[in-house]
DNA sequence: TGTATCCGATACATAGGTGTATCGTAAAAC
DNA sequence: GTTTTACGATACACCTATGTATCGGATACA
């Protein structure tokens, strides 16, 4: 019981467990604004309400926060996939009929703002030079392949249509060009809604794409 | 003649851009290793044999010469997929006839290594948060889909094939996969060569979904 | 060969960030 | 209500990177 260090009460434990949260939430944002290598220790901590104090006695550095920020980003969104997923596999209205669908359903569980789109570009250009890191994330999105493959696979086994590649294959060129546009669309500076309309037409492209066509 | 600012002999102007060269190259990789927050000025001169004097001597800071590095970079991009198009041109020999063929013209032109992986994400997350250097990244990709598509055209054209999607956005999709390929590839620690295979199977697949089956 | 120019090295001043050590205080335990 | 614990604030020392100012020396040109 308690820590793995050190024994604590309940209540110490659900104290700390607060700020580490609200600091997690604050490094979220300033990582996603500025970088991790520019953002400041003593920046995270304003933007949290604390002082340098309250964050060296929760973390050791600004590097170990940023691992478990990273892996708390990777949890939630295999989460929020799978969650989206089991929606489906439930659900006995089936959804309409096109290709379309298919894009929809991708794009509601991926759902991210400006923010996260750089938060996630950080995450990944630092697994580039950090092997640890960079297995995470390939496990993660390994993760949301299968989940992305699952809901591809049940739509086509609804509708009665041929995929011209496997499930996985599709789910994959799906992740990289949903990631692809939202990386251009933060970059050409478009807001909240347009990245998502881009979005869902590169993938509602590629959807048609990896349909078979209905014979003439 | 002569430099905007300052008059000098052809000699000294020879001098300088020499260093200048030196500096930009070693500031290729030094960025490229650790990005351009945790590079320092000093590291990035003793890459290229000098001291920080060199350095505050031809660029006023870390920032200019990255912008100029990206340009030229860029520059350099533009430049060898151009060619790649004006050598297909003028080839009498028709490519060989299958859709792998387009991977290998696209992959020719595009050949990078991990470390121009890791140089070019680099300058995309700082183009995420920089408006010109985006619009200048924007305007570089847009030159490299021209050139793609051209080139996709003229395959199509030679062996009488059919595309399922317009040709440029045929090559915004390939250049989405080779990117996400390459970057994953790099992730997950390949080599070189077996970057070149990776990238060569996801744009493979790609080609052969934009090109119209032939009839069963 | 002498001279002028300018490039790059050296030295220095400064700033900004990190991490630690200490302290006050609020909340828990009794 | 008293004591104890520990969380977070404050203060401090260290270090690293930046940018400038100055100097030496190489190179062009006569």
């Amino acid at each position: 019981m308690g820590d793995t260090t050190v024994d604590r009460t309940v209540a110490t434990t659900r104290r700390r467990e607060a700020t580490r949260q609200r600091l997690l939430d604050a490094a979220a944002q300033v990582f996603a604004e500025v970088g991790l290598d520019a953002a400041t220790v003593e920046a995270v901590c304003e933007r949290a309400g604390y002082t340098r104090g309250a964050f060296y006695s929760n973390f050791d550095s600004k590097e170990e926060l940023f691992l478990e920020l990273a892996g708390r980003v990777a949890r939630e969104r295999v989460a929020s996939v799978r969650a989206r997923v089991g929606e489906l596999e439930h659900a006995h209205t089936a959804p309409s009929a096109d290709a379309f669908s298919i894009v929809q359903e991708v794009l509601d569980v991926s759902n991210d703002d400006r923010l996260g789109v750089l938060l996630m570009s950080e995450i990944r250009i630092h697994a580039l030079r950090n092997r640890s890191l960079a297995d995470a994330y390939l496990a993660q999105e390994a993760e949301m392949v299968t989940s992305v493959a699952q809901i591809i696979a049940d739509i086509v086994r609804t509708h009665r249509l041929a995929l011209r590649v496997p499930a996985d294959e599709a789910a994959r060129l799906m992740l990289m060009a949903w990631e692809g546009a939202s990386v251009r669309a933060v970059m050409a500076g478009l807001d909240y809604e347009q990245l998502c309309r881009r979005t869902s037409v590169e993938i509602g492209r590629l959807a048609q794409l990896i349909i078979d066509p209905p014979a003439p």
